[in-house]
DNA sequence: ACCTGAACACCGTTCAAGT
DNA sequence: ACCTGAACACCGTTCAAGT
């Protein structure tokens, strides 16, 4: 464990902030705002030190370097989705509500497309999300392979609607088209 | 025209390659070669002059700036794509040899979806491939706004496709299921 | 018209040294 | 254990000055 400081806050009652030691967590959130407010370019080991009270140096105790300083932040946002909950709703509508809530993230964070490790595995966030959307895929009967292809083609969808910036409108038809197409395979099978 | 130079060439027997004086047209071909052999990071303006026997400041003489020869760098390589001829194929095959060959030409060249520009308008080499996309799409029998609303499509899921790296297999049954999907919506008009 | 040299204002990262 | 200061090896871009 990390989490635990020796000597924590002195006193309590004590005036301003009290800027505390720092922790990766923090660093992560204050990258994340830095990023979210003037894109992948605004994010800088000075500045971020800057933002925290410290020096670019001091972030290095706690990270590794900025690619995993990146990663964590990605991995951070990715923990945000909400997973629809298949008890309540057909696969096909589950589905949907995960691409487009995928889709508002990215908005949000335009810094995390051109993020996405193309090399690197992803973190832990992303992983339970990409499980989740393969089990809303084989609940809605395919195979196990074929549920493996679905779920890469609508992330595929989403993920590139946000870098080719479509509109709104060609979004949902978008997904709309994805969703009657793997349908069609499903209906196709024995 | 910028074409012509006064002194051209001085003699023509002359012995070893004789580096000309610089043109943007070298430049661009230079850089490709270097986002291709080292990817995006790989581009620097000092490497590029260096490449091309001079300095990183004489390249500003001929291009505004890093993000604009980015630009012209990738329009460059979007003028390869081959159009497919309406006459001899349909329509369905047609969007889906663009898209195999738009997926190709991202394969080969890793450091084009990054650079894609979110704000700036596409180039020319860009805009023409576009464009007979948009043409296949009409063939096809959609509307002229569900045309442009498939062609959004599937650019995004190819694109998509780059960026989370999928398999060759989910490429090729995600371009089958977007395309069933837009046939459906074809097929669903009065 | 076209190019060079030097400068400016930045970067990411390392590392001795401090506490 | 955690942080600072200073350094290293880079960046993109500008601009006077040269030819």
């Amino acid at each position: 464990m990390k989490g635990e400081r020796q000597d924590a806050v002195q006193g309590g009652a004590g005036g301003r902030p009290e800027r505390r030691a720092l922790d990766s967590e923090q660093i992560i959130r204050a990258a994340i705002g830095l990023l979210d407010a003037e894109g992948v370019d605004g994010l800088t080991m000075r500045r971020l030190g800057e933002l925290l009270d410290t020096t670019a140096a001091a972030i290095y105790w706690h990270v590794r370097n900025k690619q995993e300083l990146m990663r964590l932040a990605s991995d951070a946002i990715w923990a945000e989705l909400r997973l629809p909950d298949l008890e309540e709703v057909g696969w096909r509508e589950a589905s949907i509500a995960m691409a487009q809530e995928m889709h508002a993230m990215f908005q949000r964070h335009s810094w995390l497309v051109p993020a996405m490790p193309v090399d690197a595995p992803y973190g832990p966030g992303r992983t339970l999300r990409d499980d989740h959307l393969l089990a809303i895929c084989s609940a809605a009967g395919f195979t196990a392979s074929d549920a493996e292809h679905a779920r890469e083609t609508i992330v595929a969808f989403v993920v590139g609607s946000c870098v080719t910036a479509t509109s709104r409108r060609s979004l949902v038809l978008g997904l709309q088209a994805v969703h009657d197409g793997l349908q069609t395979r499903i209906a196709a099978r024995p």
